[in-house]
DNA sequence: ACATTATGTCAATGACACTTTACATAAACA
DNA sequence: TGTTTATGTAAAGTGTCATTGACATAATGT
């Protein structure tokens, strides 16, 4: 899976531990999906699609 | 998370079985995401999604 | 009565998601 | 120079996702 969120992040200007924090997640967690060592859970994949106001396609996508 | 698996493959008239062999996953895994016991993981959500031609939120959804 | 199909569930196992703690590097800045 | 901020990465631990193999039950059909 391929994903928007640096670029997303980028845009509003937020750190890596920022993001983490709004997710509720470690700042390890949010740096690890960015370099694409894994995908999020289908449940954080939505609180990310929540948070950023886009649909979950919008933001990630199958590579 | 909730889904509605059960119901798209019921309108489908699928068996479980027959759900798991498309997605390329065991019977047991479709009995268990759709029973609630776990979550897909996100690119079997998007397996799953394409199958059906359907949104992600359009299948599930937080709860 | 017997076999088949569909579903639910259990145990054991391996891989992945996520955590905390920690260290290294580069950029910005007083 | 020394400090702070942002990012990348590593190790070790916990819990979840998904697997195979197996067993039980209910419904259908022969």
């Amino acid at each position: 899976m391929k994903n928007r969120l640096k670029v997303l992040r980028a845009e509003r200007d937020w750190s890596q531990a920022h993001l983490a924090d709004q997710l509720d997640v470690s700042r390890q967690t949010v740096n690890a999906i960015e370099t694409g060592k894994y995908d999020p859970s289908l449940p954080l994949a939505f609180k990310i699609s929540a948070l950023f106001a886009l649909s979950i396609e919008e933001i990630f996508m199958p590579d």
